[in-house]
DNA sequence: AAAGAATGCGCC
DNA sequence: AGGGCGCATTCTTT
């Protein structure tokens, strides 16, 4: 059953809510509440229909808009709807025919502090935007609304592989709850060892528009040792300058061809690495201040947490996307000041080797699916290898060719294995292969459960069309080229989101539900707080978590069976208990 | 002066 | 001429 929660026509989503009850028999018409009366209304009305809340599909036109004050209210969601981000893919979906009802777009995330619960006056308005920001959002009304659903619905049950598809929105929409949850719950972020760790990496924090003292040292003895002084570190073109100036013979300044330049330099390397040592620190630290610094933690950490605003299918493959403080991106060097509460520990589950897992059980490759069933597939290649007497005889050479075809790598090591591996695996490069040959012939391709690639635009059309004269056919070329890249790593990646997504729910569905062999089926208190692509943290108590490792390691096996049945490719997971995230990897 | 592009880093 | 991203800063263009 679905319930439909959308403004009454006429108010406010901040005002009074409509909710319709969508059966497969038609739609039935709530009397409207005011918009505090929600939260009980969620918890009532299941009850009221003679429905088990967990069979109820809640629907929102955004999620990540709607859900908050139930979220406060601590009333629990099992399943949702959410019609903007369905209709993002539904209405791009291959295959699918798709007449919508009505234009749900897809908000903004909104960086939680920004827009703190406590503080904001208009607390308890549901569809603002963040203050400051571009406006009230239009929000359709329920009866709208409803009638979209019945047009996502419709256009799923006409579908080419209507299973997949609903599974993809399910996930998806069950996604946005999950960030939103997140992003409630925050990552434990002690703000004191951040800030030690920065005095002792930085010193004490600099007054505004000053570098920090260790850095303002480092800045100075970089243009003694190259002879340039007052050099500005921070300035590319200068420090460009300055280190030709003084013999070294670089391109760029990027720390890879520093490094390059002084490994190349033989007897002479000694003294090549002395000359732009400080300049590869001073990179480090500079980063460290300007990424992660005190002008993050303000912005950031609130309460002890770090509050991570994702942007739910905000990558075009599906991936997740951060939208402000860095989430995707928390550097090695700050990860120790993510500690458990006292009596906690953070479960930190990552899943090894996923996209070629996700390419054996794509591809159906029985070859490459066996090197997938144990723990660590690129081994299990480099012995498939070595016995076939080719060349990817050794794991890293495995592994490089494995991400260079999954990459389209067509230079260096990576290409040069690459027949190897068709030899092994002809199923596997086959789809790589036709993936590829789509992409430079201007198509689309989807996923394994039907996100569809974004057709390429007027420009690439005409560009790639004009082969008139041998420079426009070189440019024709190389955009077919990185066009036919970006198709064959779009069904990987966005196959491999989709089966972090369903791990990701699985995973939530099951701490709800409580431990899976214990007698008392109480949801446990661990929380999901953090989210990378393919690894997740979770926060609970201590005396929850050998049930959590078994919780994360079932969920990532069942998420694979949901996308690809009985296929026999496993998804090892590494998980730590940790009181630090810095010791789980 | 503001906006956009480029550079470079770091994460998966 | 190896996929995807975000972010801070500098550099360039308008």
């Amino acid at each position: 059953m679905h319930i439909v929660l959308g403004p009454a026509p006429g108010a406010a989503a901040s005002e009074h809510w409509l909710p319709v009850v969508v059966r497969d028999d038609g739609m039935e018409r709530l009397a409207p509440v005011p918009a505090a009366a929600l939260p009980g209304l969620v918890r009532d009305l299941p009850g009221r229909l003679g429905t088990d809340p967990d069979r109820v599909r809640w629907v929102f036109a955004s999620v990540s808009a709607g859900y908050r004050p139930l979220l406060e209210a601590e009333v629990p969601i099992s399943r949702c709807w959410d019609l903007g981000l369905c209709q993002r893919i539904v209405s791009t979906a291959a295959g699918v025919t798709y007449s919508p009802a009505v234009d749900v777009p897809v908000p903004d995330p909104e960086p939680w502090l920004r827009q703190p619960p406590a503080t904001r006056p208009d607390q308890g308005t549901f569809f603002d935007l963040p203050a400051g920001g571009r406006g009230r959002q239009e929000v359709p009304p329920a009866e709208d609304l409803a009638r979209e659903l019945v047009a996502q619905l419709a256009a799923v049950d006409r579908s080419g592989a209507p299973h997949r598809l609903r599974l993809l929105l399910a996930a998806e929409s069950q996604g946005a709850l999950i960030a939103a949850e997140i992003l409630h719950e925050g990552l434990p972020w002690r703000r004191d060892l951040h800030e030690a760790m920065l005095a002792e990496q930085l010193g004490p924090r600099p007054a505004e528009g000053q570098r920090p003292r260790l850095l303002q040292e480092l800045a100075e003895r970089i243009g003694g040792t190259l002879g340039v002084p007052g050099l500005n570190p921070d300035s590319p073109q200068d420090l460009l300058r300055g280190l030709n100036l003084a013999g070294v013979r670089v391109g760029s300044t990027r720390a890879g061809d520093l490094k390059g330049w002084a490994s190349e330099g033989g007897p002479d390397a000694p003294r090549r690495t002395a000359l732009i040592s400080g300049v590869l620190e001073y990179k480090h630290l500079y980063r460290l201040w300007t990424a992660n610094g005190w002008h993050w933690l303000d912005e950031w950490v609130q309460d002890g947490r770090f509050h991570p605003a994702y942007s739910v299918g905000g990558v075009v493959t599906g991936r997740w996307a951060a939208h402000g403080g860095g989430a995707m991106q928390v550097p090695a060097a700050v990860r120790d000041a993510v500690r458990a509460d006292p009596g906690h520990l953070l479960t930190v589950a990552d899943a090894s080797q996923v996209e070629p897992r996700i390419l054996a059980a794509m591809s159906g490759d029985r070859a490459l699916a066996e090197a997938g069933s144990g723990s660590d597939l690129y081994l299990a290649v480099a012995e498939q290898g070595r016995r076939a007497g080719s060349e990817l005889a050794e794991r890293s050479r495995a592994k490089v060719a494995l991400l260079g075809a999954m990459y389209g790598a067509t230079t260096g090591d990576s290409a040069a294995l690459i027949p190897h591996l068709r030899r092994l695996y002809p199923h596997a490069m086959g789809l790589l292969e036709q993936a590829a040959q789509r992409g430079e012939a201007g198509g689309q391709v989807s996923t394994w459960l039907g996100r569809t690639s974004p057709a390429p635009g007027q420009q690439w059309l005409t560009a790639t069309a004009d082969v008139s004269t041998a420079e426009a056919e070189s440019r024709s070329r190389t955009l077919r080229r990185s066009a036919g890249r970006f198709t064959r790593n779009f069904v990987i990646q966005g196959t491999a989101a989709e089966w972090a997504l369903c791990w990701m729910g699985e995973i939530r569905r099951r701490l709800r539900q409580g431990t899976p062999d214990g007698q008392a089926r109480d949801p446990l208190q661990t929380r999901l707080v953090f989210f990378v692509h393919d690894e997740v943290v979770l926060h609970g108590p201590a005396e929850e978590a050998d049930a959590v490792r078994r919780i994360v390691t079932e969920a990532a096996q069942a998420a694979g069976r949901m996308l690809f049945g009985a296929a026999p490719v496993g998804f090892p997971l590494s998980v730590a208990a940790v009181e630090s995230y810095a010791g789980a990897h």
